[in-house]
RNA sequence: GGGCAGUUAGCUCAGUUGGCUAGAGCAUCGCCCUUACAAGGCGAGGGUCGUAGGUUCGAGCCCUACACUGCCCACCA
């Protein structure tokens, strides 16, 4: 069977990725090692996969960072540990709610909240099946056998565990309190699914009258909310309103008489510097409502619609109130002045599922404490190693600025089920015991009486983030039969920065109630991918192209950037090569042409293996060769040198770094000079030279392909299997180990001089042919080079190469004087080269 | 307003304890179809490393201030 056969002149990714992949599932060959994990938990590195949010497509930053964590997965178990490297889908919960709402046309409240479920599970299927096969596309090592799913019926166990735990431990209260509020989609939500949307609005000037002085006048951008006006506030410094102080004033239209009142945040110099408190615009609002323990007058219904309070108002919405109240205060002659705000300056919280401004609803809601342990979450995220550590400081800086407890009630209908009962009065609370979980409290009823009334099954369902937060704990398969001990911490949570704030953030808050202890060892957080646009915005100057980045719209750029159509486009390897191509936590411009490039790679790492291994048609790897040639050693120690600093990177989780070296060493050290020195040697050395220059080839091949295997797995198996197999007796090259990086011997050392010098000599001759455009077929006379003594010796071995190079006759050091004024010299070195041609050899080029 | 990153070649970016003349890919130009690869090879041009100071024998890297860009958080009357 001889090898140029079986290795066929081209490489094509199309046939050949997809028999990997189907290799790889049928052998298992990423399967955690149940029994050998239980004996050995310290081999163990297990991975917190990010189970991805059932919405609707993946896009391309999701591989990206998919990605990443997959070769560093493939890495680890080159390096012999036993890799637990689950997939999950989040397919619990409002997001896939509104995918099957969109999906189906059917809504929620439209048919019986089972039925509903029902359809929620189809589609949460549906999708996690496409998702499943990118991965499989893409040549992932998952364990797919180890998939789960948020709203399984183990998933709900373990969530409810969580919560029954929380509650037990007093960290789980029922309040009810003013809460954010979603009247889009009618359900609470917490302070991380807040984001701010910049609107235009415009300020009214309202006057509130008052016997005996002028009106008051009060500056709003929410004038429907006058009849929730429960006191007007201004700044005690502020001498202007001095007069009102403690007096009663008139709410203009609505009439009833609210106190004006002094607080520090009441700001001077904003709009008339006395504003209004409702109940509520906003979270000053709530705090005034608190701290002066002002009354309670609800403007708008969990509808988004205008109460019976509002008089000519009820029953609208609250844009059309708003418009109408001005209206309505204009024919009264109570608008003093209308100032336009521009959207830039008025940011306004709105819910990030819905696009919805923030409102606030007074209604019971489940909340687990936060706020009260801000410091102890700050000190346990100090226990975890942020990769890159910089992005510890957006964890410590959301901590510190919370201000809600995390609201964990959702008013829907497909989640997982909070697990209490709640007597009609609200004031008991019966929550299920850990033996009765998963459970639907509206499907059963607490065994022990209820105190007051009949036992109300709670309605609401969890926050996805709610059982997002225990996947380490459904990792371990928590409180199951078959629990993992010891899984706990988990060796790695990979996640990109934006999810930060929720769930890094609500792992290591469970984590720390339930245990007292750290999710996980490490964090790596993987940045974004962004399109890049042109500026047209502002001044272009002429000729010079300005890039943006934007983020990319899963509906707008589906074509482009839908990693199914860019998968139609370029290999599986490729895109993955890519992927690595960024330093950890930066976002990367979305850039087809590196992928592009990183084909010409595959193409380069397929030939030059199919070089490499035809030149050795016959020869048998022995590791008893003798290495005798200085560029054996010389290659020896540079796969050593890069070896090193692959795993010392890999270790950090810069991929990007190790890739870089990797690069160097196989397209330069390996393909560029090597290769070519080694050519002269297999036609004309000796027996035992060329048998050196087979195993350094052999040993040194296998390496490269080693090190990239975590990166590009489909074109290094595809080799392994034509030309390595047979003599590494191991079914893939996914099973090969990586051994720890070893130090350089003797030899080794000072091949490293020898073959830098030689590279320096050869440079230098290339240079001249180059500069004078000769062929490089032109044959030379002879070569004359200069050098220092010690240069010269470690030359003295590899000269022929030289000599071969140029097709020369001889090779031959000269004193520096000797040479012609013109020789090249070696960038920054002391050599130089002058070439000797005969005449007639370089006419016979130009004619 | 607070914080975190970044600013290096025309473009996108490396540059890991401070150390020879600052690198790569793309783009540009020149040469070469060389028995692995033209989807390639060899070579060339191109940089006051954001600005201004400081520390040091020596700074792209450390310190200070400033400018700009991006992000996170706060700001919502």
């Amino acid at each position: 069977m001889g090898l140029a056969e079986d290795f066929p002149t081209r490489y094509e990714p199309k046939n050949v990725e997809p028999k990997w992949q189907k290799f790889w599932a049928e052998k298992k060959l990423y399967q955690f090692d149940e029994t050998e994990g239980a004996k050995n938990p310290s081999k163990i590195y297990s991975i917190d996969t990010p189970p991805p949010t059932v919405s609707g497509k993946l896009h391309i930053g999701h591989v990206f960072s998919y990605t990443h964590t997959e070769i560093t997965s493939r890495f680890k178990r080159m390096k012999g540990l036993n890799v637990y490297y689950p997939f999950g889908y989040d397919d619990n919960g409002l997001p896939t709610e509104l995918l099957t709402e969109k999906d189906s046309g059917v809504r929620a409240h439209q048919v019986e909240r089972s039925e509903f479920r029902k359809l929620c599970r189809e589609t949460g299927n549906k999708y996690s099946q496409l998702f499943r096969d990118l991965w499989i596309k893409l040549g992932f090592s998952c364990d797919f056998d180890s998939a789960y799913s948020t709203i399984s019926s183990t998933s709900q166990k373990i969530s409810q565990w969580s919560f029954v735990d929380l509650y037990k431990k007093g960290k789980v209260e029922r309040r009810k309190e003013p809460a954010l509020w979603c009247t889009k989609l009618q359900t609470s939500f917490s302070q991380a699914e807040i984001e701010v949307e910049y609107i235009a609005g415009q300020f009214v000037h309202i006057p509130f009258t008052i016997e005996g002085l002028p009106p008051l006048q009060i500056a709003t951008t929410r004038p429907e909310l006058l009849p929730a006006c429960v006191s007007v506030f201004v700044h005690p410094d502020d001498e202007r309103f001095k007069p009102y102080w403690g007096k009663k004033v008139k709410v203009p239209f609505f009439g009833h008489e609210v106190p004006v009142l002094t607080d520090d945040k009441a700001q001077m110099d904003k709009g008339t510097g006395a504003v209004m408190c409702c109940t509520f615009g906003d979270t000053t609002d709530i705090q005034w409502w608190r701290q002066h323990k002002l009354p309670l007058r609800e403007a708008i219904n969990k509808f988004g619609k205008m109460t019976e309070i509002c008089g000519p108002l009820a029953g609208l919405k609250i844009e059309e109130a708003r418009q109408k109240m001005i209206e309505l205060l204009t024919e009264q002659n109570l608008v003093l002045k209308v100032i336009p705000i521009k959207a830039e300056d008025r940011p306004v919280n709105t819910y990030e599922r819905s696009g919805a401004p923030v409102e606030y609803i007074v209604q019971p809601q489940w909340f687990i404490k936060v706020c009260d342990i801000k410091e102890e979450l700050i000190e346990i995220g100090r226990k975890v190693k942020w990769y890159p550590d910089f992005m510890r400081a957006r964890y410590e800086s959301w901590v510190q600025n919370l201000s809600w407890d995390w609201a964990i009630s959702r008013q829907r209908a497909f989640g997982v089920p909070i697990p209490a009962w709640v007597s009609e009065d609200g004031q008991h609370i019966h929550v299920a015991d850990f033996s009765q979980l998963p459970i639907d409290p509206l499907e059963s009823k607490p065994s022990i009486p209820c105190p007051q009334g009949e036992w109300k099954g709670e309605a609401d369902v969890l926050d996805t983030w709610a059982t997002s937060s225990v996947t380490p704990l459904i990792n371990a398969r928590w409180t199951l039969d078959n629990e993992r001990k010891s899984f706990l911490p988990m060796s790695m949570r990979p996640q990109a920065h934006d999810i930060i704030r929720t769930w890094a953030f609500y792992t290591i808050l469970k984590s720390y109630y339930h245990f007292n202890d750290v999710p996980w060892a490490h964090a790596v957080i993987s940045g974004h991918v962004k399109k890049p646009e042109a500026k047209v915005d502002g001044q272009q100057l002429a000729g010079q192209q300005f890039v943006k980045k934007t983020k990319i719209s899963k509906s707008k750029d589906g074509e482009t950037y839908a990693p199914d159509k860019i998968l139609e486009r370029q290999c599986a390897d490729a895109i993955r090569l890519w992927s690595a191509g960024a330093s950890l936590g930066v976002d990367i411009l979305f850039d087809e042409n590196g992928m592009a490039e990183a084909q010409k790679f595959l193409n380069k790492l397929w030939n030059a293996s199919r070089f490499a291994l035809m030149q050795m048609e016959g020869f048998t790897p022995d590791s008893k060769i003798q290495t005798v040639n200085p560029e054996d050693h010389w290659m020896r120690a540079r796969i050593k040198e890069v070896h090193q600093l692959v795993e010392k990177s890999v270790e950090e989780y810069e991929l990007h770094r190790a890739k870089v070296e990797l690069d160097k060493l196989f397209w330069i050290t390996f393909c560029d000079n090597y290769i070519e020195f080694v050519k002269c040697r297999v036609q004309s050395g000796s027996a035992e030279q060329k048998q050196s220059a087979f195993q350094t080839l052999y040993d040194s091949l296998l390496m490269i392909l080693k090190m990239y295997a975590p990166y590009a797995p489909h074109i290094t198996e595809e080799i392994y299997q034509i030309a390595f197999k047979r003599f590494e007796n191991v079914d893939s090259m996914h099973q090969l180990r990586l051994p720890d990086p070893a130090a350089l011997t003797a030899q080794e050392t000072q091949g490293l001089k020898q073959g830098e010098a030689l590279v320096e000599l050869i440079g230098a001759i290339r240079t001249f042919k180059s500069k004078r455009s000769i062929g490089f077929k032109i044959p030379a006379e002879e070569i004359h080079f200069s050098c220092d003594a010690e240069t010269l010796k470690l030359l003295q071995d590899s000269l022929v190469i030289a000599q071969n190079f140029a097709s020369a006759q001889s090779v031959k050091s000269v004193d520096a004087k000797a040479l012609p004024a013109d020789a090249q010299e070696a960038p920054g070195k002391t050599l130089s080269v002058w070439i000797q041609y005969n005449e007639e050899n370089l006419k016979k080029k130009s004619g």
